[in-house]
DNA sequence: AAATTATTGTGTCTTATTGCACAATTTATA
DNA sequence: TATAAATTGTGCAATAAGACACAATAATTT
């Protein structure tokens, strides 16, 4: 049975909308509609609705869409119904960031393992983690079955350390190194670099 | 003399170009191609080729191009030929963790003031800064004439910063609260919200 | 000097994405 | 109960983005 064929850019916006959804239920909100939620998001009510009506009618005529519900089933599709382990490699500043970041918390994600490949380093503290030593990265990932890797490391070591988390088999990176991957096509990477946003941006705007 | 518009989607891929040929320049390499530049992207190579077309003839056929000459151009396209400086607001986990990023410098962008609205911790010192009082943000943005600010309060105080940020004059945003903002259409606003980029990848990948 | 290879910039075609507008339905009001 | 207002899901049209393919030109080889 093959999971019909959605658009990756529809995908990349549902996150979105479950987010405004959450905050829109902390608020004691229990229903809201496509044009509500559409404004909050800066986006057109017609796409959203139609987003959503790429995996089932979700709503109903006159009434709207009720939060809890839409929350579920976007959490369904998601596939964010369980708590996802992940593994940081890299303890630098950054690597200590993403240990330490409260946001993981009732969003689907767990920080479980992290790595480095510095003596001093190793068998350090970070919360409730001790830093790991990188060489031994393809069997702790294993041996913890962990799917979903944050790179933290300098950029020009994050395409060695993807090629063994690929080994390891991680099907989703996070990359915060500076640097474009090469991934095999069953592996999903997104880019964290700020540089990158700040760049987009500068575009616009004069001194 | 109105520039021509060009789309944003064109313009937010001109960075990761500038990045890829900084690190060829590091590496010690003076000429490329658009075929060698678009597998390193993962984009093809026409669509590299036509992107720079939007700005003018920077390559040459048979030979391809000079990448000191493609960055200097770059650099000037995205406004980055000098320094720009930035401000902070909040001084948590994440803002220390921007505050000390060392990958900001060289690709221009400065960290000048940073802020937090705890009296426990405005005066403390983070690197070579001091953290303000964010009851003067207006005026100390004002002062140091900062176009540009980084937002790392959590998300319920993350509209109301916006606010004052956009009172001081501030042009582009990146949010890093965990929600999306309102903002007039001549401020630009980016987000890094790590979650929702794992989400987006959770969907592709079973337990 | 001729032939071959490499490579750009771009016109044209194809595919993907977004916006429009409305029938269908539900809820609220008179 | 009848009318008005609210709102969804979606077919169709419009717009945007991307891929193709090639003339033009430069460099390299024979």
């Amino acid at each position: 049975m093959a999971k019909k064929q959605i658009p990756d850019i529809i995908v990349r916006r549902l996150p979105l909308y479950l987010r405004s959804l959450q905050h829109m239920a902390n608020e004691g909100r229990r229903l809201t509609s496509s044009q509500e939620l559409s404004e909050r998001l800066g986006i057109s009510a017609a796409q959203l609705r139609k987003d959503l009506s790429q995996f089932g009618e979700f709503g109903k005529q006159g009434t709207g869409y009720h939060i809890d519900y839409l929350i579920e089933q976007l959490t369904l599709i998601l596939h964010i119904d369980h708590v996802w382990d992940m593994a940081v490699i890299g303890a630098g500043d950054v690597g200590h960031a993403i240990a330490r970041y409260q946001g993981f918390a009732n969003r689907g994600f767990r920080v479980k393992l992290i790595f480095d490949n510095n003596p001093d380093i190793i068998g350090k503290q970070i919360g409730e983690l001790s830093v790991l030593d990188e060489a031994n990265l393809v069997e702790d990932i294993q041996a913890a079955n962990i799917k979903i890797a944050m790179i933290a490391v300098p950029a020009k070591a994050a395409q060695a350390v993807t090629d063994r988390l690929v080994e390891a088999g991680i099907k989703a990176i996070l990359n915060y190194a500076p640097i474009s991957l090469s991934v095999p096509e069953n592996v999903r990477v997104q880019y964290i670099d700020p540089v990158i946003h700040l760049q987009s941006m500068t575009y616009y705007i004069d001194y």
